[in-house]
DNA sequence: ATTCTGTCTTTTATCTACAATAGACAGATT
DNA sequence: AATCTGTCTATTGTAGATAAAAGACAGAAT
């Protein structure tokens, strides 16, 4: 196999998605659009979709003749591009498993554990090396450097610096920016969340990303929200590995956010540095403790 | 072509080096360790030596014959490895040649152009990536975002955030630290350089990096001294790209050196960020000026 | 006049193969 | 006892090949 068609399976999964609420679908440039992808999937997508039944096509008619079944859907696991096949897989292997620092990484070893070519797993090292966890010894292997106390107080080290920075520049936002908006819609699911804890804490990893992410943006300056890659993978995988008391630090977290937001609203320096260090300060202890 | 032999070749130059002043050769391991390289690449060399009558082999005994001539050197075009290659190419299209931002780049091309295979230039990509200057989209081209002056500025934002921090540590390293001697040995060297400047003023470049990143070091962060790769690689080729008023810039950033080290040396807090702050200030501007 | 489809070409993502290089081990040498 | 050499194996770096996906263009349909 010279390429998995994942950008294919995946993308005719979200298509039976929109053919679900509709009688017919637009034409190839508009699907392309809405799907992500080119003309050339598109066509593919609708080839399938006439094949199983789904659509009756000619040129510019698509009618829709069934609703798509359970059957019709690609099965997730063959949705997910190789890199994140990798990732995952290699995640795994240095969180969860007995990884010591100082290990060798064999990226033949690794691609026949995988179940791919060594060509994609030496891009995913070379990827994911800007994230500080490995190391290359040139034409030879690579050094795990492992996920340890220095590794995280450096991260935040870093971390901490750019996010008050950007907490500051969030200040100076232009009222009609929209990130304004996108800062009360956080704030309201926050809240919604909240009230109902028990059940939803879970949702709060995605949310805490996609807050920290707009603060970060507000820096205006490519590296430091580049950096936040880094902050959101070790804070995703770390969330799915230590779920010891996961409802209430969430529930705390989401407290200082809250007050983290306000204190964006008001505009005023002092308050947003307080409540950004207090948070900062409580994301810093929670890492360290799941490390030791 | 698999593989370039240029780990042997420029070993094998090195070699030779070795060889002027001596009459006799280490043992293989010793070799190994002296030049880096592996026990085999070490009996490549001594096999070659042999061949061409330089030395007489057997075993332990490794006996030179004659000095070696600057016919018995590899050519040095052979001896760089295949990514300085590209990245000296690569560099000299989107700094030297009209390359404007939002340009398409293409792999296959640069390879073709470079006499090279895609996949090593899909990997210096990658790895060039993380400088902020181009991105992906994937299943598609890359984009060069081009070395522009909000580039300029970015870069710039994050190094003196970086730079400050770390002088601040730098004063804070115990007095028996190897990077003190390491810092009187270049503030000779700025002396040495600036008594003969009209000569030596060229020297600048390398001292610069060694210097700063002498500095950078002290932060005890890998995040804050792998990000100085990036101003390393931008400050040398904006040297090598623009020469007007080498001299007298050289010349100035030297004093500045100086009067930062001196600080340094001080243990002063203030006097330290004043140093560095005013060193940073011209550093900025004279990049600036030279993108417009 | 604009947007769409049919068809074709180009480019990327990935696998496999192979030379260069690193590295391991046993027996030889000091 | 320690270090070295001869030999062998394992791994990396790179090229080349191929299916998937993107994208270009002309003619057809609104």
């Amino acid at each position: 196999m010279a390429k998995q068609n994942t950008v294919f399976k995946d993308a005719f999964n979200r298509c039976l998605g929109l053919l679900e609420n509709s009688d017919s679908l637009a034409s190839e440039p508009e699907l392309g659009n809405q799907l992500g992808v080119s003309r050339t999937t598109v066509r593919a997508i609708l080839t399938r979709l006439e094949e199983i039944g789904l659509i009756e096509w000619s040129k510019r008619r698509k009618a829709v003749l069934r609703k798509p079944s359970a059957a019709d859907y690609f099965p997730t696991e063959e949705t997910d591009s190789l890199s994140e096949i990798i990732e995952r897989s290699f995640m795994r292997r240095i969180l969860a498993g007995g990884a010591e620092p100082g290990m060798q990484i064999n990226e033949l070893e690794l691609a026949r554990e995988i179940g791919t070519g060594t060509t994609s797993v030496r891009e995913f090292l070379i990827r994911f090396s800007r994230f500080g966890l490995i190391e290359k010894r040139p034409n030879s292997h690579w050094v795990l450097k492992g996920f340890t106390p220095e590794f995280a107080l450096e991260l935040t080290e870093v971390r901490e610096m750019f996010e008050l920075r950007s907490a500051a520049a969030f200040a100076h936002l232009p009222n009609d920016h929209p990130a304004w908006a996108e800062l009360d819609a956080i704030a309201a699911l926050h809240r919604e969340i909240l009230a109902d804890v028990d059940n939803r804490y879970r949702e709060f990893s995605e949310l805490d990303e996609k807050f920290h992410l707009l603060v970060h943006q507000a820096s205006r300056n490519r590296f430091i929200v580049d950096f936040y890659d880094i902050i959101a993978i070790v804070f995703h995988y770390h969330y799915q590995w230590n779920k010891t008391n996961a409802r209430q630090r969430n529930a705390r977290a989401m407290e200082e956010h809250l007050a983290y937001i306000e204190a964006l609203q008001s505009r005023d320096p002092a308050k947003i540095e307080g409540a950004c260090r207090r948070h900062l300060k409580s994301a810093r202890e929670t890492l360290l403790q799941s490390i030791n």
